[in-house]
DNA sequence: ACCTGAACACCGTTCAAGT
DNA sequence: ACCTGAACACCGTTCAAGT
Protein backbone atom coordinates (compact mmCIF):
# COMPACT_ATOMS: atom_id res chain seq x y z
CA UNK A 1 0.00 0.00 0.00
CA UNK A 2 2.27 3.23 1.20
CA UNK A 3 5.53 3.54 -0.12
CA UNK A 4 8.30 2.25 2.13
CA UNK A 5 9.06 4.88 4.78
CA UNK A 6 12.30 5.52 7.01
CA UNK A 7 11.76 4.90 10.75
CA UNK A 8 11.37 8.03 12.56
CA UNK A 9 14.29 8.85 15.03
CA UNK A 10 13.96 7.44 18.14
CA UNK A 11 11.45 5.21 17.03
CA UNK A 12 12.35 1.64 17.32
CA UNK A 13 10.41 -0.50 14.41
CA UNK A 14 10.28 -4.06 17.00
CA UNK A 15 7.25 -5.16 15.18
CA UNK A 16 5.17 -6.74 17.50
CA UNK A 17 7.49 -9.04 19.70
CA UNK A 18 8.95 -11.36 17.04
CA UNK A 19 10.27 -14.15 19.24
CA UNK A 20 10.72 -14.01 23.01
CA UNK A 21 14.21 -15.13 22.84
CA UNK A 22 16.54 -15.13 20.00
CA UNK A 23 16.71 -18.23 18.12
CA UNK A 24 19.29 -21.34 18.84
CA UNK A 25 19.90 -24.66 18.13
CA UNK A 26 19.94 -24.50 22.23
CA UNK A 27 16.78 -23.17 22.43
CA UNK A 28 15.60 -25.03 19.71
CA UNK A 29 16.65 -28.50 21.41
CA UNK A 30 15.30 -27.63 24.86
CA UNK A 31 11.79 -26.47 23.06
CA UNK A 32 11.52 -29.61 20.93
CA UNK A 33 12.54 -31.92 24.31
CA UNK A 34 9.10 -29.86 25.83
CA UNK A 35 7.46 -30.90 23.08
CA UNK A 36 8.03 -34.71 23.24
CA UNK A 37 8.14 -34.77 27.40
CA UNK A 38 4.90 -33.35 27.51
CA UNK A 39 3.22 -34.84 24.35
CA UNK A 40 6.03 -37.71 22.75
CA UNK A 41 8.12 -37.85 20.02
CA UNK A 42 5.35 -37.91 17.41
CA UNK A 43 4.55 -34.86 18.46
CA UNK A 44 7.69 -32.83 17.71
CA UNK A 45 7.26 -31.65 14.27
CA UNK A 46 9.14 -28.89 12.91
CA UNK A 47 6.12 -27.02 12.65
CA UNK A 48 4.74 -27.55 16.17
CA UNK A 49 8.71 -26.75 17.70
CA UNK A 50 8.15 -23.45 15.71
CA UNK A 51 5.10 -22.41 17.08
CA UNK A 52 6.19 -22.95 20.07
CA UNK A 53 8.81 -21.01 19.61
CA UNK A 54 6.41 -18.17 17.69
CA UNK A 55 8.04 -18.30 14.21
CA UNK A 56 7.51 -20.32 11.29
CA UNK A 57 8.91 -23.93 10.56
CA UNK A 58 11.30 -22.18 7.93
CA UNK A 59 13.24 -20.48 11.07
CA UNK A 60 14.72 -23.39 12.21
CA UNK A 61 16.50 -24.48 9.30
CA UNK A 62 18.93 -21.70 9.72
CA UNK A 63 20.19 -23.56 13.00
CA UNK A 64 19.45 -26.91 11.99
CA UNK A 65 19.79 -29.24 8.99
CA UNK A 66 16.12 -30.41 9.43
CA UNK A 67 14.26 -32.59 11.77
CA UNK A 68 16.64 -36.07 11.87
CA UNK A 69 19.63 -33.92 13.23
CA UNK A 70 16.66 -32.07 15.04
CA UNK A 71 16.11 -35.73 16.66
CA UNK A 72 19.70 -36.16 17.10
CA UNK A 73 20.39 -33.39 19.29
CA UNK A 74 17.12 -33.78 21.52
CA UNK A 75 18.79 -37.69 22.29
CA UNK A 76 21.94 -35.89 23.08
CA UNK A 77 20.44 -33.73 25.23
CA UNK A 78 18.80 -35.96 27.08
CA UNK A 79 21.97 -38.59 27.45
CA UNK A 80 23.25 -35.16 29.41
CA UNK A 81 20.91 -36.01 32.05
CA UNK A 82 22.96 -39.46 32.84
CA UNK A 83 24.93 -39.30 35.91
CA UNK A 84 28.16 -41.36 35.01
CA UNK A 85 29.52 -43.80 38.07
CA UNK A 86 32.96 -42.65 39.62
CA UNK A 87 35.39 -45.22 38.97
CA UNK A 88 36.71 -47.46 41.47
CA UNK A 89 33.06 -46.77 43.58
CA UNK A 90 32.50 -50.33 43.78
CA UNK A 91 32.93 -54.11 41.47
CA UNK A 92 32.77 -52.71 37.97
CA UNK A 93 29.70 -55.21 37.32
CA UNK A 94 28.19 -53.54 39.45
CA UNK A 95 28.70 -50.38 38.39
CA UNK A 96 27.86 -51.58 34.49
CA UNK A 97 24.68 -52.00 35.99
CA UNK A 98 24.21 -49.33 38.15
CA UNK A 99 24.89 -47.28 35.45
CA UNK A 100 22.02 -49.58 33.01
CA UNK A 101 19.79 -48.78 35.56
CA UNK A 102 20.31 -44.88 35.03
CA UNK A 103 19.91 -44.77 31.96
CA UNK A 104 16.54 -46.76 31.44
CA UNK A 105 15.34 -43.77 34.34
CA UNK A 106 16.52 -41.10 32.04
CA UNK A 107 15.51 -42.67 28.68
CA UNK A 108 11.90 -43.37 30.30
CA UNK A 109 11.31 -39.99 31.45
CA UNK A 110 11.43 -38.73 28.53
CA UNK A 111 8.55 -40.21 26.42
CA UNK A 112 9.63 -42.26 23.09
CA UNK A 113 12.80 -40.56 23.14
CA UNK A 114 15.12 -44.55 22.85
CA UNK A 115 13.44 -44.54 19.33
CA UNK A 116 15.76 -42.04 17.98
CA UNK A 117 18.45 -44.23 19.75
CA UNK A 118 17.61 -47.42 17.86
CA UNK A 119 19.92 -48.03 15.25
CA UNK A 120 21.92 -44.90 15.78
CA UNK A 121 25.74 -44.35 15.69
CA UNK A 122 26.41 -42.47 18.49
CA UNK A 123 28.12 -39.23 17.76
CA UNK A 124 27.09 -36.26 20.36
CA UNK A 125 29.28 -35.60 23.22
CA UNK A 126 27.16 -36.63 25.81
CA UNK A 127 26.09 -40.12 24.16
CA UNK A 128 30.12 -40.52 23.63
CA UNK A 129 30.83 -39.68 27.44
CA UNK A 130 28.54 -42.71 28.15
CA UNK A 131 29.78 -45.66 26.40
CA UNK A 132 33.55 -43.97 27.19
CA UNK A 133 32.11 -44.67 30.89
CA UNK A 134 31.11 -48.36 29.87
CA UNK A 135 34.38 -48.89 28.32
CA UNK A 136 36.53 -47.97 31.28
CA UNK A 137 34.38 -49.65 33.82
CA UNK A 138 34.87 -52.92 31.10
CA UNK A 139 38.55 -52.20 30.51
CA UNK A 140 39.31 -51.47 34.26
CA UNK A 141 37.38 -54.99 35.46
CA UNK A 142 39.59 -56.89 32.77
CA UNK A 143 37.19 -57.48 30.04
CA UNK A 144 39.50 -58.19 26.62
CA UNK A 145 38.59 -54.83 24.03
CA UNK A 146 37.24 -56.31 21.34
CA UNK A 147 35.04 -57.99 23.48
CA UNK A 148 34.04 -54.64 25.28
CA UNK A 149 33.56 -52.92 21.89
CA UNK A 150 30.86 -55.61 20.99
CA UNK A 151 29.37 -55.09 24.33
CA UNK A 152 28.94 -51.51 24.15
CA UNK A 153 27.08 -51.91 20.66
CA UNK A 154 25.01 -55.07 22.57
CA UNK A 155 23.94 -53.39 25.72
CA UNK A 156 23.00 -50.09 23.69
CA UNK A 157 20.75 -52.42 21.70
CA UNK A 158 19.04 -53.86 24.83
CA UNK A 159 18.74 -50.33 26.89
CA UNK A 160 16.95 -49.14 23.70
CA UNK A 161 14.93 -51.92 22.91
CA UNK A 162 13.60 -52.22 26.73
CA UNK A 163 13.01 -48.01 27.06
CA UNK A 164 10.98 -48.83 23.92
CA UNK A 165 9.02 -51.35 25.27
CA UNK A 166 8.31 -49.46 28.57
CA UNK A 167 6.65 -46.86 26.85
CA UNK A 168 3.72 -48.92 24.96
CA UNK A 169 3.07 -49.48 28.64
CA UNK A 170 2.89 -45.75 29.48
CA UNK A 171 1.94 -44.42 26.48
CA UNK A 172 -1.33 -46.07 25.72
CA UNK A 173 -2.80 -44.06 28.25
CA UNK A 174 -5.58 -41.34 26.63
CA UNK A 175 -4.89 -37.49 28.08
CA UNK A 176 -7.18 -37.06 30.41
CA UNK A 177 -7.89 -40.72 31.94
CA UNK A 178 -6.02 -42.52 34.82
CA UNK A 179 -3.32 -43.66 33.32
CA UNK A 180 -2.71 -46.43 36.03
CA UNK A 181 -6.56 -47.59 35.60
CA UNK A 182 -6.67 -47.92 31.30
CA UNK A 183 -3.41 -49.57 31.65
CA UNK A 184 -4.73 -52.35 33.45
CA UNK A 185 -8.03 -52.70 31.59
CA UNK A 186 -5.69 -53.51 28.37
CA UNK A 187 -3.09 -55.45 29.77
CA UNK A 188 -6.28 -57.59 31.54
CA UNK A 189 -7.87 -57.66 27.41
CA UNK A 190 -4.23 -58.94 26.39
CA UNK A 191 -4.57 -61.91 29.12
CA UNK A 192 -8.35 -62.64 27.76
CA UNK A 193 -6.89 -62.61 24.29
CA UNK A 194 -4.01 -64.92 25.03
CA UNK A 195 -6.25 -67.03 27.63
CA UNK A 196 -8.88 -67.43 24.55
CA UNK A 197 -6.40 -68.81 21.71
CA UNK A 198 -7.00 -72.01 20.22
CA UNK A 199 -4.89 -74.55 22.85
CA UNK A 200 -3.94 -77.46 20.40
CA UNK A 201 -2.57 -74.83 17.88
CA UNK A 202 -0.32 -72.82 21.13
CA UNK A 203 -0.31 -75.05 23.70
CA UNK A 204 2.30 -73.46 25.74
CA UNK A 205 1.37 -69.96 25.35
CA UNK A 206 -2.40 -70.80 26.58
CA UNK A 207 -0.79 -73.28 29.29
CA UNK A 208 1.42 -70.13 30.95
CA UNK A 209 -0.55 -67.24 30.11
CA UNK A 210 0.25 -66.16 34.12
CA UNK A 211 3.94 -66.48 33.27
CA UNK A 212 4.25 -64.53 30.16
CA UNK A 213 2.05 -61.51 31.17
CA UNK A 214 2.78 -61.61 35.19
CA UNK A 215 6.23 -59.96 35.00
CA UNK A 216 6.56 -56.05 35.52
CA UNK A 217 8.92 -54.35 33.16
CA UNK A 218 11.25 -54.38 36.13
CA UNK A 219 11.59 -57.85 36.23
CA UNK A 220 12.34 -58.08 32.31
CA UNK A 221 14.86 -55.58 32.54
CA UNK A 222 16.76 -57.42 35.66
CA UNK A 223 16.28 -60.37 33.69
CA UNK A 224 18.44 -59.44 30.78
CA UNK A 225 20.34 -56.46 32.59
CA UNK A 226 22.37 -59.86 34.40
CA UNK A 227 22.24 -62.13 31.80
CA UNK A 228 24.50 -59.68 29.89
CA UNK A 229 26.69 -58.56 32.27
CA UNK A 230 27.48 -61.98 33.46
CA UNK A 231 28.15 -63.22 29.76
CA UNK A 232 30.56 -59.88 29.25
CA UNK A 233 32.10 -60.94 32.51
CA UNK A 234 32.47 -64.32 31.18
CA UNK A 235 35.13 -62.98 28.86
CA UNK A 236 37.47 -61.88 31.64
CA UNK A 237 40.67 -64.34 31.82
CA UNK A 238 41.32 -65.79 35.05
CA UNK A 239 43.11 -63.89 36.95
CA UNK A 240 46.75 -64.71 38.47
CA UNK A 241 46.40 -67.37 41.03
CA UNK A 242 44.54 -69.85 38.66
CA UNK B 1 -25.56 -32.51 -15.82
CA UNK B 2 -27.73 -34.83 -17.45
CA UNK B 3 -30.36 -36.60 -14.96
CA UNK B 4 -30.24 -40.16 -14.16
CA UNK B 5 -30.97 -42.73 -16.72
CA UNK B 6 -31.42 -46.36 -16.23
CA UNK B 7 -29.08 -48.40 -17.09
CA UNK B 8 -29.86 -49.64 -20.82
CA UNK B 9 -30.61 -53.71 -20.69
CA UNK B 10 -27.86 -55.57 -21.74
CA UNK B 11 -25.28 -52.85 -20.60
CA UNK B 12 -23.49 -53.50 -17.69
CA UNK B 13 -21.78 -50.29 -16.70
CA UNK B 14 -18.33 -50.79 -15.72
CA UNK B 15 -16.81 -47.55 -15.84
CA UNK B 16 -12.90 -47.52 -16.90
CA UNK B 17 -11.64 -50.91 -15.39
CA UNK B 18 -11.65 -49.63 -11.31
CA UNK B 19 -9.22 -52.03 -9.71
CA UNK B 20 -8.10 -55.25 -11.18
CA UNK B 21 -8.70 -57.28 -8.28
CA UNK B 22 -11.29 -56.76 -5.85
CA UNK B 23 -10.01 -55.22 -2.73
CA UNK B 24 -9.18 -57.45 0.02
CA UNK B 25 -7.04 -57.33 3.79
CA UNK B 26 -5.08 -60.19 2.00
CA UNK B 27 -4.52 -57.49 -1.10
CA UNK B 28 -4.01 -54.49 0.72
CA UNK B 29 -1.50 -56.35 3.25
CA UNK B 30 -0.07 -57.88 0.26
CA UNK B 31 0.79 -54.66 -1.50
CA UNK B 32 2.18 -52.90 1.45
CA UNK B 33 4.62 -55.22 1.56
CA UNK B 34 5.86 -54.76 -1.50
CA UNK B 35 6.04 -51.12 -1.20
CA UNK B 36 7.87 -52.12 2.03
CA UNK B 37 10.44 -54.40 0.01
CA UNK B 38 11.12 -51.85 -2.67
CA UNK B 39 11.25 -48.60 -0.85
CA UNK B 40 11.48 -48.92 3.33
CA UNK B 41 8.94 -48.83 5.66
CA UNK B 42 8.47 -44.91 5.36
CA UNK B 43 7.01 -45.47 2.26
CA UNK B 44 4.40 -47.10 3.29
CA UNK B 45 1.37 -44.69 3.45
CA UNK B 46 -2.51 -45.40 3.23
CA UNK B 47 -2.29 -43.19 0.27
CA UNK B 48 0.85 -44.84 -1.24
CA UNK B 49 -0.77 -48.24 -0.97
CA UNK B 50 -3.82 -46.92 -2.21
CA UNK B 51 -2.38 -45.41 -5.54
CA UNK B 52 -1.02 -48.98 -6.10
CA UNK B 53 -3.94 -50.76 -5.98
CA UNK B 54 -5.34 -47.81 -8.14
CA UNK B 55 -8.11 -46.46 -5.81
CA UNK B 56 -8.33 -43.86 -3.14
CA UNK B 57 -6.94 -43.97 0.61
CA UNK B 58 -10.20 -43.96 1.84
CA UNK B 59 -11.40 -47.17 0.28
CA UNK B 60 -8.87 -49.32 2.86
CA UNK B 61 -9.91 -48.11 5.51
CA UNK B 62 -13.29 -50.67 4.70
CA UNK B 63 -10.86 -53.52 5.49
CA UNK B 64 -8.26 -52.03 7.55
CA UNK B 65 -8.77 -49.90 10.88
CA UNK B 66 -5.80 -47.67 9.85
CA UNK B 67 -2.33 -47.53 9.36
CA UNK B 68 -1.35 -48.92 12.74
CA UNK B 69 -3.41 -51.92 12.23
CA UNK B 70 -1.75 -52.19 8.79
CA UNK B 71 1.68 -52.19 9.95
CA UNK B 72 0.99 -55.08 12.31
CA UNK B 73 -0.87 -56.75 9.73
CA UNK B 74 2.45 -56.20 7.62
CA UNK B 75 4.55 -57.83 10.35
CA UNK B 76 2.99 -60.67 10.84
CA UNK B 77 2.57 -61.49 7.39
CA UNK B 78 6.21 -61.27 6.80
CA UNK B 79 6.66 -63.70 9.65
CA UNK B 80 5.05 -66.38 8.32
CA UNK B 81 8.45 -66.76 6.29
CA UNK B 82 9.78 -67.51 9.27
CA UNK B 83 10.64 -71.58 9.19
CA UNK B 84 9.96 -73.36 12.47
CA UNK B 85 11.91 -76.39 13.85
CA UNK B 86 11.04 -79.49 13.92
CA UNK B 87 11.77 -80.64 17.62
CA UNK B 88 14.69 -82.82 18.52
CA UNK B 89 16.43 -82.44 15.41
CA UNK B 90 19.12 -81.03 17.59
CA UNK B 91 20.48 -79.75 21.20
CA UNK B 92 17.58 -76.68 22.27
CA UNK B 93 20.00 -74.58 22.50
CA UNK B 94 21.51 -75.01 18.93
CA UNK B 95 17.59 -75.30 17.86
CA UNK B 96 17.30 -71.77 19.46
CA UNK B 97 20.17 -70.31 17.84
CA UNK B 98 18.87 -71.53 14.29
CA UNK B 99 15.75 -70.15 14.70
CA UNK B 100 17.24 -66.89 15.94
CA UNK B 101 18.73 -66.70 12.81
CA UNK B 102 16.39 -67.38 11.05
CA UNK B 103 14.04 -64.55 11.90
CA UNK B 104 16.75 -62.30 11.45
CA UNK B 105 16.83 -63.24 7.64
CA UNK B 106 13.39 -62.79 7.58
CA UNK B 107 13.15 -59.45 9.15
CA UNK B 108 16.30 -57.93 7.27
CA UNK B 109 15.37 -59.18 4.08
CA UNK B 110 11.92 -57.03 4.48
CA UNK B 111 13.56 -53.38 5.06
CA UNK B 112 12.55 -51.82 8.38
CA UNK B 113 9.93 -54.14 9.18
CA UNK B 114 11.42 -54.90 12.52
CA UNK B 115 10.69 -50.81 13.45
CA UNK B 116 6.92 -52.55 14.08
CA UNK B 117 7.82 -55.25 16.54
CA UNK B 118 9.61 -53.17 18.48
CA UNK B 119 7.46 -52.53 21.66
CA UNK B 120 4.34 -54.30 19.94
CA UNK B 121 2.71 -57.56 21.84
CA UNK B 122 2.21 -60.01 19.40
CA UNK B 123 -0.83 -61.06 18.62
CA UNK B 124 -1.44 -62.17 15.10
CA UNK B 125 -0.84 -66.05 14.41
CA UNK B 126 2.62 -66.42 12.69
CA UNK B 127 4.19 -64.39 15.21
CA UNK B 128 2.60 -66.34 18.06
CA UNK B 129 3.52 -69.27 16.60
CA UNK B 130 7.07 -68.40 16.39
CA UNK B 131 6.51 -67.49 20.85
CA UNK B 132 5.55 -70.97 20.63
CA UNK B 133 7.98 -72.79 19.46
CA UNK B 134 10.45 -70.77 21.22
CA UNK B 135 8.47 -72.06 24.39
CA UNK B 136 8.48 -75.29 23.06
CA UNK B 137 11.89 -75.12 22.55
CA UNK B 138 13.06 -73.80 26.05
CA UNK B 139 10.39 -75.81 28.33
CA UNK B 140 11.51 -79.34 26.27
CA UNK B 141 15.09 -78.07 27.02
CA UNK B 142 13.90 -77.66 31.00
CA UNK B 143 14.24 -73.99 31.07
CA UNK B 144 11.91 -73.09 34.31
CA UNK B 145 8.38 -71.93 32.70
CA UNK B 146 8.86 -68.60 34.59
CA UNK B 147 12.45 -68.11 32.96
CA UNK B 148 11.67 -68.85 29.69
CA UNK B 149 8.65 -66.19 29.57
CA UNK B 150 10.74 -63.45 30.43
CA UNK B 151 13.63 -65.07 27.59
CA UNK B 152 10.61 -64.71 24.86
CA UNK B 153 10.70 -61.15 25.74
CA UNK B 154 14.28 -60.91 25.69
CA UNK B 155 15.02 -62.78 22.70
CA UNK B 156 12.30 -60.50 20.91
CA UNK B 157 14.29 -57.60 22.19
CA UNK B 158 17.21 -58.46 21.09
CA UNK B 159 16.19 -59.37 17.39
CA UNK B 160 13.97 -55.99 16.50
CA UNK B 161 16.99 -54.27 18.19
CA UNK B 162 19.32 -56.00 16.00
CA UNK B 163 17.14 -56.40 12.79
CA UNK B 164 16.73 -52.39 13.20
CA UNK B 165 20.58 -51.93 14.04
CA UNK B 166 21.44 -54.06 10.44
CA UNK B 167 18.77 -51.64 8.67
CA UNK B 168 21.07 -48.58 9.07
CA UNK B 169 23.94 -50.03 7.33
CA UNK B 170 22.01 -51.41 4.19
CA UNK B 171 18.97 -48.79 4.11
CA UNK B 172 21.18 -45.86 4.08
CA UNK B 173 21.76 -45.63 0.19
CA UNK B 174 20.70 -43.69 -2.36
CA UNK B 175 18.86 -44.98 -5.13
CA UNK B 176 21.27 -45.57 -7.78
CA UNK B 177 24.43 -45.94 -5.94
CA UNK B 178 26.28 -48.85 -5.40
CA UNK B 179 25.47 -49.94 -1.71
CA UNK B 180 28.71 -51.47 -1.21
CA UNK B 181 30.97 -48.67 -2.20
CA UNK B 182 28.61 -45.84 -0.09
CA UNK B 183 28.11 -47.74 2.65
CA UNK B 184 32.15 -47.74 2.97
CA UNK B 185 31.93 -44.77 2.55
CA UNK B 186 29.61 -43.63 5.21
CA UNK B 187 31.95 -46.14 7.44
CA UNK B 188 35.12 -44.09 6.73
CA UNK B 189 33.81 -41.24 8.01
CA UNK B 190 32.92 -42.41 10.93
CA UNK B 191 35.70 -44.02 11.94
CA UNK B 192 38.09 -40.13 10.87
CA UNK B 193 35.20 -38.57 12.74
CA UNK B 194 36.58 -40.86 16.09
CA UNK B 195 39.66 -40.61 15.17
CA UNK B 196 39.45 -36.53 15.26
CA UNK B 197 37.73 -36.75 18.86
CA UNK B 198 39.76 -35.14 22.07
CA UNK B 199 42.28 -38.10 23.32
CA UNK B 200 42.01 -36.88 27.18
CA UNK B 201 38.08 -36.67 27.08
CA UNK B 202 37.53 -39.81 25.09
CA UNK B 203 40.39 -41.96 26.04
CA UNK B 204 39.18 -45.25 25.51
CA UNK B 205 36.96 -44.18 22.32
CA UNK B 206 39.63 -43.11 20.66
CA UNK B 207 42.26 -45.78 21.66
CA UNK B 208 40.04 -48.61 20.36
CA UNK B 209 38.67 -47.27 16.94
CA UNK B 210 39.04 -50.60 15.32
CA UNK B 211 37.59 -52.66 17.63
CA UNK B 212 34.62 -50.44 18.00
CA UNK B 213 33.98 -50.28 14.55
CA UNK B 214 35.67 -53.59 12.76
CA UNK B 215 33.30 -55.61 14.13
CA UNK B 216 30.17 -56.88 11.02
CA UNK B 217 26.71 -56.79 11.85
CA UNK B 218 27.24 -60.59 12.01
CA UNK B 219 29.92 -60.96 14.81
CA UNK B 220 27.24 -58.22 17.12
CA UNK B 221 24.80 -60.86 16.20
CA UNK B 222 26.43 -64.10 17.66
CA UNK B 223 27.94 -62.23 20.30
CA UNK B 224 24.91 -60.70 21.59
CA UNK B 225 22.84 -64.32 21.01
CA UNK B 226 25.34 -66.53 22.27
CA UNK B 227 25.21 -64.53 25.54
CA UNK B 228 21.76 -64.65 25.64
CA UNK B 229 21.19 -68.46 25.04
CA UNK B 230 23.80 -69.30 27.21
CA UNK B 231 22.34 -67.35 30.02
CA UNK B 232 18.45 -69.08 29.34
CA UNK B 233 20.97 -72.05 29.86
CA UNK B 234 22.35 -71.35 33.10
CA UNK B 235 18.61 -71.29 34.73
CA UNK B 236 18.13 -75.26 33.78
CA UNK B 237 18.45 -77.34 36.92
CA UNK B 238 21.23 -79.88 37.10
CA UNK B 239 19.74 -83.29 35.79
CA UNK B 240 19.20 -86.34 37.80
CA UNK B 241 23.14 -87.26 37.94
CA UNK B 242 24.27 -83.98 40.34
C1' DA C 1 -21.52 -53.98 2.37
C1' DC C 2 -18.28 -51.84 -0.09
C1' DC C 3 -16.35 -48.03 -2.41
C1' DT C 4 -15.58 -43.09 -3.56
C1' DG C 5 -14.45 -37.73 -3.91
C1' DA C 6 -13.81 -34.13 -1.37
C1' DA C 7 -12.50 -32.01 2.62
C1' DC C 8 -10.04 -31.22 7.11
C1' DA C 9 -6.15 -30.59 9.61
C1' DC C 10 -1.90 -31.63 9.45
C1' DC C 11 3.40 -32.83 7.61
C1' DG C 12 9.01 -31.57 5.94
C1' DT C 13 11.49 -28.76 3.06
C1' DT C 14 12.68 -25.14 -0.40
C1' DC C 15 13.12 -20.68 -2.09
C1' DA C 16 12.87 -15.93 -3.23
C1' DA C 17 12.54 -11.97 -0.64
C1' DG C 18 13.38 -9.12 3.12
C1' DT C 19 16.35 -7.00 7.05
C1' DA D 1 23.72 -13.91 8.75
C1' DC D 2 19.38 -14.63 10.10
C1' DC D 3 14.56 -14.72 9.48
C1' DT D 4 10.13 -14.94 6.91
C1' DG D 5 5.68 -15.99 3.89
C1' DA D 6 4.24 -18.61 0.59
C1' DA D 7 4.36 -22.55 -1.95
C1' DC D 8 5.15 -27.53 -3.14
C1' DA D 9 4.30 -32.08 -2.57
C1' DC D 10 2.99 -34.83 0.58
C1' DC D 11 0.37 -37.11 5.14
C1' DG D 12 -3.99 -39.95 8.06
C1' DT D 13 -8.67 -39.93 8.73
C1' DT D 14 -13.63 -38.69 8.33
C1' DC D 15 -17.90 -38.24 6.16
C1' DA D 16 -21.71 -37.74 3.16
C1' DA D 17 -22.89 -39.73 -0.97
C1' DG D 18 -23.19 -43.24 -4.19
C1' DT D 19 -23.85 -48.35 -5.84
Amino acid sequence: MAAEMPTPPGHRPRKAAPARQPLSRDLIVATAVRVLDAEGLEAVSMRRVAQELGTGPASLYAHVSGKEELRELMLDHVAGEVRLPEAGAADWQELLKELAREIRRVYTSHGDIAKVSMGLIPTGPNLLAIAEAQLALMLDGGVPPKIAGLAVDTLGMFLDADAVEDTIYTAKRSPGEDPWESFRVHFEEIRQYFRALPVDRYPRITGMVDELTGGSGDDRFEFGLDILIRGIASYVPASGTA
